[in-house]
DNA sequence: ATGACGATTTACT
DNA sequence: GTAAATCGTCATA
């Protein structure tokens, strides 16, 4: 059967975002409760930000504030904020450090805990495929907040991602296109391709990524 | 100290 | 399709 195996080293990070974001596509995301309980979700989409260029990345002209350093820190950093008032949106840095480079996890199939995630999505009802569809989603339904932000992915007990691999039915489903949510980044950076995609996924957030036909 | 603004989601016309 | 919800962060003063 698919999904993870083996923890991603720190090595496995250690590249630029937009070498890693198509890379952990198929890897999984593991969360581990305060009780115990074992949550586990598939990655199906994801993105690159790509550091003190990109007018769309927190960390755009170098900016260094409390709220971004984890993103200064080691490969393998998770880095996790609040925004508009609601959601915490999970980030993996990658890169170097004092290279301020990250990838979005945007979302994920829903593998093991699918009890514990609905919980954690409140009492709306909702479908299994859409558990952790879309980023704030995710966050949610693994019970994430900004206390984790800066955790360390390769030796944290709550927090890790396992190594995984797509079939090959889904890697040739992979799209490729722009970020989501980012129009007033301006161009270039709002038609960048730097989003990934699994299309055949039922479990894809944003907008439609079917497989064009033309 | 103040005000504008989100790497979103959900509800509603 | 449009709009509301909701608050920490950041730039400006």
């Amino acid at each position: 059967m698919p999904g993870g195996q083996r923890k991603l080293a720190r090595r496995f990070y250690s590249t630029d975002a937009a070498t890693l974001a198509p890379r952990l596509l198929g890897c999984v995301v593991v969360r581990i409760l305060p009780d115990g309980t074992r949550l586990a979700a598939r990655i199906v989409e994801t993105e690159a930000y790509v550091g003190v260029q990109d007018r769309a990345c927190h960390t755009f002209a170098s900016r260094r504030t409390p709220r971004v350093e984890p993103m200064y820190g080691p490969p393998g950093t998770a880095y996790i904020y609040f925004t508009y008032g609601m959601h915490h949106l999970l980030n993996v840095v990658c890169g170097a450090v004092d290279e301020p480079v990250a990838v979005l996890l945007r979302a994920a199939e829903p593998l093991d805990g699918l009890d514990q995630m609905r919980e954690h999505r409140g009492p709306r009802p909702v479908p299994d495929h859409h558990l952790a569809r879309g980023p704030g989603c995710l966050a949610k339904a693994l019970a994430l907040d900004v206390s984790f932000s800066g955790l360390d992915l390769v030796n944290d007990p709550r927090l890790w991602l396992q190594s995984g691999r797509l079939t090959a039915t889904e890697a040739a489903a992979v799209v490729n296109t722009p970020r989501v949510g980012i129009d007033s980044a301006g161009s270039p950076w709002t038609g960048a391709l730097l989003r990934w995609a699994v299309a055949t996924s039922q479990s894809v957030s944003g907008p439609s990524v079917r497989t064009r036909s033309s």
